[in-house]
DNA sequence: ACGTGAATTATTGTATACAAATACGCGCCG
DNA sequence: CGGCGCGTATTTGTATACAATAATTCACGT
């Protein structure tokens, strides 16, 4: 996308997901064009994004509101991406290759450094996370899978303080980061269908407990 | 949305789906704005959508083509969409009530009757067909997850025409949908999720012979 | 004759102006 | 005092003009 589109895009997803602008929120396309210092045209666009994503939503009639996330939304999402990754893992696990394998590897070495830092890296952490689960997504191969992934994955984080990700927890990722590596070595789908499953509900149950 | 963007969202989808605007044509702005009569602007909005649900996808440098669906990207969407509505099927089987319950029982029975007809009428199956989906995602809850479905469901029907549909099949999906109906009424969420499962990916293994 | 590169052309991106639709506030009537 | 209807103001939808960028073509040099 263009220049000033994806300004407007990340600019607005910003300004909701730092909270500046809460859930429920009404947002004008005149406003948000000042804020990014552009024009209604890209905000339009971005707005059309975000919507498909569920960041926004639209009341009524055309009105466009930040989204607000219930419980039982959240806990869909994961059920969701659990769904979905795992299907992407599966997918990958048969056609990964060696560069791709490596890759997986040198990401998660990166997250077990950021985790035995004192303190914990919990920035470095979230960036090599979100890397790591896009290498299996690429590998999986389906164009279609990625774009549903894409809305879906970092939706959740919000609201999540980096002092909510306790050691514990994120050593847990590592490990199970290492069995998801070693299904894909092992190119068996199903395993690391299974794999993926956990490591997602696993996730998604420390997030309950924390939030 | 507004008049001129459905519309054009309408009449693209339609030169798509009709096969007027083959796999891999480009598709320029000024050409589809002349053709709904109707200016860029909505064109673009439509277009948007259209690269949402993978249509059209953008070539490089933001030049838009009609998507080409290979064999394997076909198998995918029915992959994605047999786990999407199993687990849409699990959902509503614990939230549906009983004036859904009864509009799933006469949407089966329209559909039965249009394949006990001679000739077999497909259009009013795939128009029933369609409802009775859609009556179980809106059971479900989940607007995200209807969202994800929504680009999913109508796309494999491309290039497919009604006289590739026999009458045995017809039947059995008929018959298959009375065992959902079954599962939804005794709100068992694994049943009603088995029965999608299978229901959706016999429709796969049709649709891959008939093809 | 073929490849390279600049000029031209086509196409997309952005801004702005205007039209249509909707919400808000005010006055009026019951 | 409260509800209703109308006018104004705000907001979204559409069209058009212009700018930026990528593709094509043609000429030139090797």
């Amino acid at each position: 996308m263009s220049r000033a589109s994806d300004h407007a895009y990340a600019e607005i997803k910003t300004l909701i997901m730092s909270g500046d602008a809460p859930p429920g929120a009404p947002l004008t396309e005149a406003a948000l064009a000042d804020i990014c210092n552009v024009s209604r045209t890209p905000v339009r666009e971005a707005l059309r994004r975000l919507e498909a994503e569920l960041y926004v939503v639209r009341s009524g009639t055309q009105r466009i509101c930040v989204a607000d996330w219930s419980r039982d939304d959240l806990d869909e999402m994961f059920a969701l991406r659990a769904m979905l990754e795992a299907h992407a893992a599966a997918r990958a696990a048969t056609r990964i290759g060696a560069a791709q394998l490596a890759e997986l590897r040198g990401c998660n070495a990166r997250i077990e450094a950021a985790v035995a830092a004192d303190p914990a890296d919990v920035a470095t952490f979230l960036v090599e996370n979100r890397r790591f689960h896009q290498i299996i997504t690429d590998a999986a191969q389906s164009p279609r899978m990625a774009a549903m992934l894409g809305a879906l994955v970092e939706q959740p984080v919000v609201r999540r303080t980096a002092a909510r990700y306790s050691r514990d927890e994120l050593q847990r990722s590592a490990t199970e980061h290492a069995a998801l590596v070693a299904a894909f070595a092992a190119h068996d789908a199903e395993w690391a269908r299974a794999a993926m499953t956990g490591h997602i509900r696993r996730a998604s149950h420390a997030f309950s407990a924390a939030g």
